[in-house]
RNA sequence: GGGCGCGUAGCUCAGUGGGAGAGCGCUCGCCUCACACGCGAGAGGUCGCUGGUUCGAACCCAGCCGCGCCCACCA
């Protein structure tokens, strides 16, 4: 009768997740495992900062995979007994939460501007106080060991403050500034953009050619455009400098159709000879190319198109107010009339549009504020040189990562928004204040626009911990020590991480940076809600367990983009599966004592010590390179191959007996080793196990969660065990493979000779795991059938009823067949006189050893 | 235009110089007192193609063919 403590263990043949994961979660919330105190040292300590969910966001299978793999990394360094913090907080995500809460109101047939900035705000706010924790308790969900009791927010009071003061910093330096610059216009949310939220989509347009007569009156210039309605603002015209076709012209003019204006013919080497007529219409206004070309000329700047996307009144008046498309084709008609258009042609293209919105991006100049970053990259750069920071893996990112810095370019940091932390900017006159307290006085007029999400997300890892304060969590916890994220957001978020951690504390913000795979739908396609490819993780925790959730991600990711396969996560179900039922054997069958590796008194013993040794080892290894699918994939091998298929089959017979002390130590000894390795990958189901672990020890056994991590050592690696059992799974198999091609009951004994060497101890093991009846070398009893080769010799099989002998002859022919195209294959290499004398003095005596191996099994095999 | 990656068993993927691997699927046999989310035994790949280096190549080099991603101011 198994004591009360295991009465789940005796009445579950399976494991049900949804029965046990939400009270081990509260085991652990109530042990405090979550939330550290700010003590100690970073060095000591272990800290990783969640990449900060929207605040209005869902889980998503990108969160779940992350927020695997840090839980991992979190609870490796808590069970090597580091105070781990996983800081956790989200972000407010200007654009997208602004975009959010803009729908809902249109829904109520609102506009923003009805509620003002303050009410509209306020609504935001709003909105996450009913939002804002459905990610959170979906991490719960996970089993993510996050320190939810220090949850941060992005806009928190004192973040702001720190953003602000960031803001001011880099202003009195002079990297941040404000200017007239040309800019990413998304006319769909109305604001600037970051050359980074600008994605290229190829589209068709049609390509004008459009004749601009010369002023001398001896002919016209034609240049190609895809946006007629931007000639309104042209100033110029461009040709190449070495183009003979056009030498003459340079320094002419040309005059601009329907508006008149005196265009200069100016030689510059972007412009392509061999693209269209070579010569090119130069929109310094609305061309980010054009601009660079008329600043380095120092052409006039003409703006034809305003932010609202429609014709401002530089254009002529019968374009005013007009759409840019309207004027497109209002252009055209003109100049069509007037016999200008010489040709159109279809063309395909890739065009800027913006990521936010999808909408086509407006190339404007604005009077925006700008980071210089060159100075913040410099240092960046340095610390991946000099290895204060490395990323795995290694390759590619490290490089992807340089050579982004090292063509770094300024950031346009200002947001046409509400939402978001307003910049610390006041105006009055001509007057600029730049401050993180308003300024004195009267009449000042705060700058409306919110800074670039980014910009705040780039203080993530220290202002989380309280800076620019100087707090006991910053010094305990800062800097951190890994980062964990996909690819995507490397310089979006990684790379100013970097660089506002070096400038402003002076430190890297963590040490590693893991990126990890995109997992993409099952069908190669993006996840994404709106193509309808997105899975939803809860679901997939509510079918199959957060463990299993957790172990498939794990297992299938690795550095490369994979496709979603939900066979994985059921592996991982079975796994949970074969750990409770692995456990059910050993906990409801031993007897009290202690896990004792010591105890070992048999070869298997000493074998399953040695072999889980070793996988202590690798696994942590991997774990700590960050290699998580190998480590899964291994510890799934060892544990299901190698404790139960052939350790637990061992070891039965002598845990069913009386005194089982031994083997009962061993046992409890290769379940704890196993829980505790899988621990961080499978918290749930390990935790649980462990709770039902025999209380042999003095005192409680606490939890798993805060259980050492074991260190592997050299002491209990035995090779000679290893060897021996190693031989022994060969011969059983053999001996099985043997029974299957015989056609042997399944049930019935098969009676055999055991005539070979190194089975001492093994001789009943051998024969009740391949159900023979072994009798003595010496035996003498009936005619022999024919002969297994198993390591060592071989076993003679005798008759009996367990099978019908014309089996037997059939196999024994297709095993000489073999036989002879192994020995045929070994010879032919080994009469390779450069092989013999070229390669490795080992791998040739490896191929002379089989190569008599063969040879010695074939003569035992025709030797009846 | 520049850069990077991928193409290995029916499917999803490991595997960076010494005789091709995992999970699922498939075949055969088993409800064997932990587990049928299980047990045992199998079948199944000219490692995209073509050359090269090497005693030896899925692995290194070159070219080609198919996918995919990132960066980039040819209208």
């Amino acid at each position: 009768m198994a004591p009360d403590r295991l009465k789940v263990l005796e009445a579950r043949t399976r494991y049900e997740p949804a029965d046990v994961e939400s009270r081990i979660f509260a085991r652990w919330w109530d042990a405090g495992i979550f939330h550290p105190e700010p003590e100690g040292t970073p060095e000591e300590n272990f800290s990783i900062a969640v990449p900060p969910p929207n605040v209005t966001g869902s889980l998503h299978m990108g969160h779940a995979l992350n927020g695997s793999i840090q839980d991992l990394c979190a609870r490796v360094a808590r069970m090597r007994g580091k105070r781990t913090k996983w800081i956790y907080g989200t972000d407010h995500a200007g654009i997208a939460v602004q975009r959010l809460v803009e729908k809902a109101l249109a829904e109520e047939g609102k506009a923003k501007e009805e509620l003002g900035r303050d009410g509209f705000i306020e609504r935001v706010w709003e909105w996450r106080r009913q939002h804002g924790s459905t990610i959170t308790e979906q991490f719960k969900r996970l089993g993510a060991s996050l320190d939810y009791e220090d949850e941060r927010f992005t806009m928190d009071d004192d973040y702001q403050r720190a953003v602000a003061g960031v803001f001011v910093h880099l202003y009195e330096k002079g990297l941040i500034y404000r200017d007239y610059y040309m800019v990413n216009w998304d006319p769909g949310l109305g604001t600037a953009i970051s050359d980074l939220e600008v994605e290229q989509r190829t589209v068709e347009d049609t390509l004008y050619s459009i004749d601009y007569p010369l002023e001398s009156g001896s002919g016209s210039i034609t240049v190609a455009t895809v946006r007629p309605e931007t000639m309104l603002a042209d100033t110029a015209i461009a040709v190449n400098p070495d183009d003979e076709r056009y030498s003459r012209l340079v320094g002419e003019t040309a005059i601009l159709p329907l508006v008149g204006r005196r265009l200069p013919v100016i030689a510059d080497e972007h412009v392509d000879p061999e693209f269209g007529t070579g010569a090119l219409k130069i929109t310094p206004g609305h061309d980010p190319a054009d601009f660079e070309i008329g600043r380095k000329h120092g052409l006039e700047e003409v703006s034809v198109i305003g932010e609202d996307g429609r014709m401002t009144d530089a254009a002529p008046e019968r374009f005013r107010g007009m759409e840019a498309d309207e004027a497109r084709a209002a252009v055209v008609a003109e100049l069509r009339d007037e016999g200008l258009v010489s040709a159109t042609e279809a063309y395909v293209h890739d065009v800027p549009h913006s990521h936010r919105s999808g909408r086509r991006i407006e190339p404007l100049i604005s009077l925006q504020w700008f980071c210089d970053m060159n100075d913040l990259a410099r240092p960046a750069m340095e610390v991946v040189r000099d290895g204060r920071l490395r990323f795995h893996p290694e390759r590619p990112w490290t490089d992807v990562y340089t050579n982004w810095l090292e063509n770094i370019r300024p950031w346009c940091i200002s947001r046409q928004l509400w939402w978001g932390h307003q910049l610390p900017v006041w105006y009055r006159g001509g007057e600029t204040y730049v401050g993180v307290e308003a300024p004195e006085g009267d009449g000042w007029e705060r700058d409306p626009d919110v800074l670039d999400t980014w910009f705040s997300s780039g203080l993530w890892p220290f202002a989380t911990l309280g800076w620019p304060e100087d707090t006991p969590a910053l010094r305990a916890f800062y800097p951190t020590d890994v980062l964990s994220t996909a690819r995507d957001i490397i310089f979006l978020w990684v790379a100013r991480m970097v660089m506002f951690g070096i400038e402003l504390t002076d430190d890297v913000p963590f040490s590693d940076v893991n990126i990890h795979s995109v997992i993409q739908a099952p069908d190669g396609r993006r996840m994404s809600k709106s193509l309808g490819t997105g899975m939803d993780p809860l679901e997939l925790i509510d079918r199959h367990g957060a463990d299993a959730l957790r172990f498939g991600l794990l297992a299938m990711s690795s550095a490369q983009d994979v496709r979603f396969n939900e066979e994985r996560v059921k592996q991982g179900r079975d796994l949970a599966n074969k750990l409770w039922n692995a456990s059910r054997l050993i906990l409801l069958r031993v007897s009290d004592v202690e896990p004792d590796a010591g105890a070992a008194a048999t070869v298997e013993d000493r074998w399953i010590v040695s072999r889980l040794e070793r996988l202590t080892g690798r696994v942590t290894e991997l774990y700590d390179s960050f290699r998580f699918s190998h480590a899964s994939l291994d510890l799934y091998g060892a544990f299901w191959s190698e404790l139960c298929d052939w350790y637990l089959e061992l070891a039965k017979p002598r845990l069913y007996e009386q005194d089982n002390e031994a083997v009962s130590a061993v046992l409890l000894w290769a379940l704890e080793r196993t829980l505790r390795l899988l621990h961080p990958v499978m918290p749930f189901v390990t935790e649980e196990i462990w709770s039902l672990m025999p209380e042999a020890r003095e005192g409680e056994r606490g939890l798993l969660a805060t259980a050492d991590w074991p260190v592997a050592g050299e002491a209990l690696i035995d090779e000679r065990a290893e060897a021996e059992v190693e031989r022994l799974m060969e011969a059983v198999t053999s001996l099985r493979r043997y029974r299957d091609e015989v056609s042997a009951k399944p049930s019935a004994i098969v009676r055999g000779r055991l005539v070979a060497d190194g089975y001492e101890g093994l001789r009943e093991h051998l024969a009740r795991l391949a159900r023979f009846e072994l009798l003595d070398e010496d035996a003498s009893d009936g005619d022999v059938l024919a002969t297994v080769p198993i390591p060592g010799g071989g076993v003679q099989v005798l008759p009996s009823d367990a099978f019908d002998p014309a089996e037997a002859e059939r196999r024994r022919s297709a095993r000489r067949a073999q036989l002879v195209a192994e020995i045929e294959r070994a010879e032919h290499k080994l009469s390779n006189e450069q092989f013999v004398e070229r390669a490795p003095a080992e791998v040739v005596a490896e191929e002379r050893r089989k190569l008599e191996e063969y040879r010695e099994a074939l003569r035992r095999l025709g030797a009846e």
